[in-house]
DNA sequence: CCGTATCCATATTGATACTG
DNA sequence: CAGTATCAATATGGATACGG
């Protein structure tokens, strides 16, 4: 595998740029929150324990310049605006399904759960 | 999901606690690299890019720390160290295959590859 | 050959407060 | 309701040099 660029950085594996787009804390919480349909922002919220307002704020912004989730906004009063997954971020889902049932059998090998 | 400790940190979910296992830019790297058996320490250097010998070696403690490898050592003229997967980062295995798949399908819809 | 140590730059996340 | 800004703490990764 020889590494590549994009959006100004350097990738060394197709790894690396998967988790790009749903690494770190956040992002596969929010994915998997909206997987069943769109959320407005303080729906969304109260389905991730533990967020703080400037991580959801940073991370939707981030899945939206990856085209990972659209931004619909709805002129009402009051303002209604929704988080949606894209079909990228639909494919992402499985991924994320067998990481998940991973970290569930590794839990259980520690006595967790 | 409730949160839970262990090794003196919190997790949020099974997806945080997987990553704890195979997550970095290195991890994941490295288990592959030892899929197909045993590597001494400059092979396994050679088998991955880029790295450097600081992060080969304090993610090859983390791994082993975790139980992902073994160290084996061998008394002979020069020394000998191995590193093998365990069978529990033979389970990470096709996770980490599914992640690169989608990976590589990222990477072809934006002309990578 | 196989590490190990130290220092430092950057990235990620959190705490807190405030706004149209 | 849905953000946005600022500051600080921590985690991660890299450069470099050295050691049994």
């Amino acid at each position: 595998m020889k590494e590549f660029l994009h959006d100004n950085r350097v990738y060394y594996n197709p790894i690396e740029f998967a988790m790009a787009h749903i690494g770190g804390t956040w992002k596969m919480p929010i994915l998997i929150s909206l997987r069943n349909g769109a959320l407005r922002y303080a729906d969304l919220k109260k389905t991730i324990p533990h967020i703080s307002d400037k991580m959801l704020f940073t991370q939707l912004r981030e899945l939206e310049n990856k085209n990972m989730i659209t931004r619909n906004t709805f002129v009402e009063k009051p303002p209604r605006v929704e988080y949606q997954l894209t079909e990228k971020a639909e494919k992402a889902l499985p991924v994320i399904d067998q990481l998940t049932e991973y970290g569930t059998a590794l839990m259980e090998e520690v006595g967790i759960g």
